[in-house]
DNA sequence: CGAGCAGTTGATTTTTATCAAGTAGCGTGG
DNA sequence: CCACGCTACTTGATAAAAATCAACTGCTCG
């Protein structure tokens, strides 16, 4: 096991490095040109509707994607259907990285989703001649990683309170990093994509959340957007201060 | 967000470039010999008794550490001390990557444990030298996004049956790849630190460790270690295909 | 405008946590 | 070597949180 420390501040993905939407494919900005132009050429863009596939379990890994724009959803099945979703992928993330040579999640896009396609081989072959884009796939694995142990506080420890609380803080903080207004965060995703993100049903959700508006912390605006009235009351239950729960 | 696909099978661990205990530090068994001894010179040995701390949440995140005996438990607190256990790590697991400055979680010797530990700067300066090893560590941090992303789907959508006997499959197989005998698990943890790794209690953990026991499953031998007695039996219960759960 | 799906709310059940009371294994010291 | 005491573990009774089952509401998009 790898145990990695970065903090779950901003600072990651307000890296402009790792920013891919501005260039088709740039994972750090001080990469040669000449290496991207490479990147590029080797890919395709996709583009999916809500709903569509990008990757499937026990599909054969052959491919890198970048996501471009939308959102996208990662998770993982039981046999009897349960669902776990692992992560959504926003702008600028990847997917796909590792060594194994089968996908063993599914990703499925959420609202219509452009993404930057390329074969591992050419991923490997640029690897070879740019070092620091390893390098900058690392910090950003390990970030991921602290993002993963943090994911499992939340689904091993916490109330149905402090997940919700906890996801609406960091969809909040993520659309702030976007340069979008403070407060004011859009849910790309359904109730049932939330529950099974948080290891909750549809309907504790739906509960959670009206309790959250009863005590005036949060407003439900027009087009899946939340108000978040009260910040510092959301981020006292998220982190179980509450004494009220 | 990056995804990584690798298949949480054998191959990682039984690899013998990240076995780290034959010599005090290695990570890649084609780093150049050099390399090796540079690092290995400006790192310290470390010996820890039971319950002895590594690294506390919060503390500057200077060193990183590899483990060469024992077992340590890494975990994440919440305000009123509920725990998860994020991971327990074991000889030639590594400890502190990532790019944060100060560690968010705590690492504890739960047997006598021998570490190495060396400057992150010594780390990077290494790194310059030989690119080599950040590949090496990017298919690392990879897997154990994988790894962490198969916890959540425990944690999240498992029932405890399902997580006790994932868990000690999980052993199991790491008993074997360490060339131990097969359906014979050793554990080097107490209930408590089991049921904070699964998100449940002692009380939990005992009443399912009981069930399998009665129905013959597993069977508990002297010093804290399981016989699996029907691994296909505990296949079953851990993906959930069994009805009666 | 209306059909259908997402979301909400309520009643009840289930699972697991909590509280409580033992039991057993283990290391220590007499 | 045995007895003691500690801690880990087990088991039982009860409570709480969330799931499930069910009905209804209200967007949103043809």
């Amino acid at each position: 096991m790898i145990a990695c420390h970065a903090r779950s501040d901003a600072a990651f993905n307000s890296d402009p490095c790792l920013n891919c939407q501005a260039r088709q494919l740039s994972v750090c900005g001080s990469l040669a040109e000449d290496g991207l132009r490479r990147l590029g050429q080797a890919s395709e863009t996709l583009s999916l509707q809500p709903g569509e596939t990008l990757v499937r379990e026990g599909d054969t890994a052959s491919h890198l994607f970048n996501i471009t724009s939308g959102v996208v959803r990662v998770y993982k099945l039981l046999a009897d259907g349960r669902r776990q979703i692992v992560g959504f992928l926003f702008a600028g993330d990847m997917l796909g990285l590792a060594t194994g040579d089968r996908y063993v999640f599914e990703a499925e896009a959420l609202e219509p989703v452009t993404a930057c396609r390329f074969r591992k081989s050419e991923y490997k072959a640029l690897l070879r001649e740019l070092p620091e884009l390893e390098s900058a796939l690392l910090d950003r694995a390990c970030h991921e990683l602290q993002a993963a142990q943090d994911q499992m506080l939340l689904l091993g420890r916490k109330t149905a309170m402090e997940r919700l609380a906890t996801f609406l803080l960091d969809l909040a903080a993520r659309a702030r990093r976007a340069g979008g207004p403070p407060d004011l965060v859009h849910l790309p995703m359904t109730r049932a994509e939330i529950a099974d993100y948080l290891g909750l049903t549809t309907e504790t959700v739906s509960r959670v959340t009206s309790r959250l508006k009863t005590r005036g912390v949060i407003r439900l605006r027009p087009h899946n957007t939340i108000e978040i009235t009260r910040p510092a009351a959301l981020a006292a239950l998220a982190s179980g201060e509450d004494p009220a729960g």
